[in-house]
DNA sequence: CGGACAAGCTGA
DNA sequence: CAGCTTGTCCGG
């Protein structure tokens, strides 16, 4: 037979439900345009599909007369070293190899651009306004109100190319300015651009001697020659994907530049416990004035001997907001709950008012009260003793927003959905904390206080990323106020006032609850330290899941409850190998399931 | 995923 | 038993 010699490549198709590599024949007229990472089309069972070329030159594993040609060569593709690691992105994140090349591959098809000029990107190197620790990686922590551009600028490789992972967009327009302003060649990448917009940069950054600014999108930037990373605020929710597999950018990034010696900075005004386990020497702490300095004023309010009722609209919120608005400032109310209260109850007896036919919280309407379960109406006076005056328990955002606009009556109240529409001109906004990053900015009417009325909600929440997520959400406010001297107030309601996070963002000086997280997350078993994973799903498939997992040695399941169950093991390494043992397959045909290895929300 | 093929159900 | 649905298998 004829062409017993011809070369053969492995082709992983973009089918994420096949997850196997083919061996294929490749034709003598698309050789020299075949490198490890090309996108290509091929037969498979009857269709042509795309696929990436794994590997060139192999040795066929079926009957080489078996072995269909390539049809075409599609597109340019990632470099090996992505093609590479997009093998240990499977593994670590239990998800299909084909997600992680879809992430590192051009949104349209393009030609292979030629490399650039290396000797563009070389430039000398910047004294970084703060003492930075040696080896890689390095933790810096730096305060949440002040531009760290100058900071980056100086961490920014002096050759080769660097990617800056920049969670909020927001910060972009001052990093790149800055970048460019030192004659550096920058490519913003971000998942809102167009699919051409976001084909032209991947093409872009393909030649090198770049540095690229964007959101998570930009960890799997295919740059040749990556000399350095920057991960700003690693603990930004923005960092991990949605959907499954859910990979983080951050430990993707750390394992890149670890393969191929790069250098990696986290610099956030609270790098993660996770960040400063990387690290090879303690974070790098700027001075304690110009810490501090980069905080806004924090006031704690101890609501604990506020009269009942009171706890949430104090006399010093009161007394703050009016003065905030009186010096033309806006103000932001962070709330964690939404619509009106849920409960309702007897200032006299102190039950809570039921419906008397279905035994459901009965909600308040205009001079009744009503079931939402059942319809049943009644008077709005308590059925258990038959006092007036039935209070909420909990109030919620809309409610909140009344007694606030009563509290100024000149002001716009207005109250911040989760959603997208657009948020009207206001003095005061109320919402959940998406009224932080959704309140547009306006540089003539600068926020002067944001307040977290009920901030124990956040402290106490029964995850074990509470804490972390919580000094975050006072981190975010604080970008909303500005630095101390800008004259702002970020005030904390709370019945802990002694709370280590809230002490924490008061003094800007997370060193101990940063340690205090740390050794907690030690001693539990936690991530860093530990293993975690979540299942969910179809409730038949994380049965079965938990079953094929339950046999397993070295893995532990809790679970399942409420359709979602979680497996821990003594590593990310040794989960992550069992994961990978497991054929989850059977339990798939049972339904939907949904693997979530390190999960940050739970 | 999606085509192929087999086994199961239905109706005249 | 044709004609259709449903399930299982497998891809070079």
């Amino acid at each position: 037979m004829s062409g017993s010699d011809a070369r053969v490549c492995r082709v992983l198709p973009d089918v994420p439900a096949v997850d196997r590599a083919f061996d294929y024949l490749v034709p003598d007229d698309l050789a020299d345009q075949l490198t490890v990472g090309t996108i290509v089309r091929v037969p498979l069972h009857g269709r042509r599909v795309r696929g990436w070329v794994l590997k060139l030159d192999v040795e066929p594993e079926a009957d080489r007369t078996r072995l269909l040609p390539i049809h075409a060569v599609v597109s340019a593709g990632p470099p090996a070293e992505l093609v590479e690691l997009s093998e240990w992105a499977a593994w670590r994140w239990a998800g299909p190899r084909v997600a992680f090349l879809r992430a590192t591959s051009p949104p349209n098809n393009v030609k292979e651009p030629a490399p650039a000029d290396p000797d563009a990107a070389v430039f000398p190197t910047r004294d970084a306004p703060v003492e930075l620790p040696t080896g890689s990686p390095r933790a810096v922590r730096w305060p949440p109100a002040r531009s760290r551009a100058d900071l980056v600028a100086a961490l920014v490789a002096a050759e080769g190319s660097t990617i800056v992972i920049a969670p909020d967009a927001r910060e972009t327009g001052d990093l790149v300015s800055t970048l460019e302003a030192e004659g550096r060649h920058v490519l913003v990448l971000r998942s809102e651009l167009g699919d051409a917009e976001r084909t032209r940069v991947w093409a872009d950054a393909r030649r090198g001697a770049t540095v690229v600014v964007g959101g998570r999108i930009a960890a799997g930037v295919p740059v040749p020659d990556l000399a350095s990373v920057i991960v700003l605020d690693d603990v930004d929710e923005a960092l991990e994907e949605e959907r499954a597999p859910a990979w983080h950018a951050f430990p993707l990034l750390i394992e890149r530049t670890r393969r191929l010696g790069a250098r990696a900075d986290i610099v956030s005004p609270t790098p993660s416990v996770e960040a400063i386990h990387a690290a090879t020497s303690a974070p790098s702490i700027p001075a304690r004035e110009v810490e501090r300095g980069g905080w806004p004023r924090v006031g704690i309010v101890d609501v604990r001997y506020e009269p009942p009722g009171k706890t949430l609209l104090t006399e010093r919120l009161a007394d703050t907001l009016r003065r905030s608005l009186d010096d033309g400032g806006r103000v932001l109310c962070v709330l964690n709950r939404k619509g009106r209260a849920r409960l309702l109850v007897c200032p006299s007896c102190s039950e809570i008012a039921r419906c008397p036919e279905c035994g459901a919280a009965l909600c308040e309407g205009i001079d009744n009260l009503h079931c939402d379960r059942c319809t049943t109406r009644t008077g709005p006076i308590c059925l258990h003793c038959g006092a007036a005056g039935l209070r909420p328990r909990r109030l919620g955002v809309t409610r909140v927003r009344e007694h606030l606009a009563a509290l100024a009556p000149r002001a716009r109240v207005v109250a911040v959905e989760a959603g997208s529409a657009p948020v009207p001109a206001f003095d005061v906004a109320i919402g959940t904390e998406a009224v932080l990053h959704r309140a547009p900015v306006d540089p003539d009417r600068p926020i002067q206080l944001v307040a977290f009325l009920d901030v124990d909600q956040e402290l106490l929440a029964p995850r074990y990323r509470a804490e972390e997520q919580a000094l975050w959400l006072l981190v975010r406010a604080a970008r909303r106020l500005g630095e101390r001297s800008a004259g702002g107030t970020l005030l904390v309601q709370t019945r802990m006032p002694e709370h280590p996070v809230l002490v924490a963002a008061r003094d800007g000086d997370p060193t101990a609850v940063l340690e205090a997280d740390l050794a907690r997350r030690r001693e539990l078993g936690y991530p860093p330290f530990g293993g975690l994973a979540e299942l969910s799903g179809e409730a038949a498939a994380v049965d079965a899941a938990c079953v094929l997992l339950g046999a397993q040695t070295g893995v532990t399941v809790l679970g399942p409850r409420d359709g979602r169950a979680l497996v821990r093991a003594a590593s990310i390494d040794e989960l992550c190998d069992t994961l990978a043992a497991v054929d989850l397959g059977a339990a798939r045909a049972a339904g939907r399931l949904r693997v979530d290895v390190d999960p940050r929300r739970v």
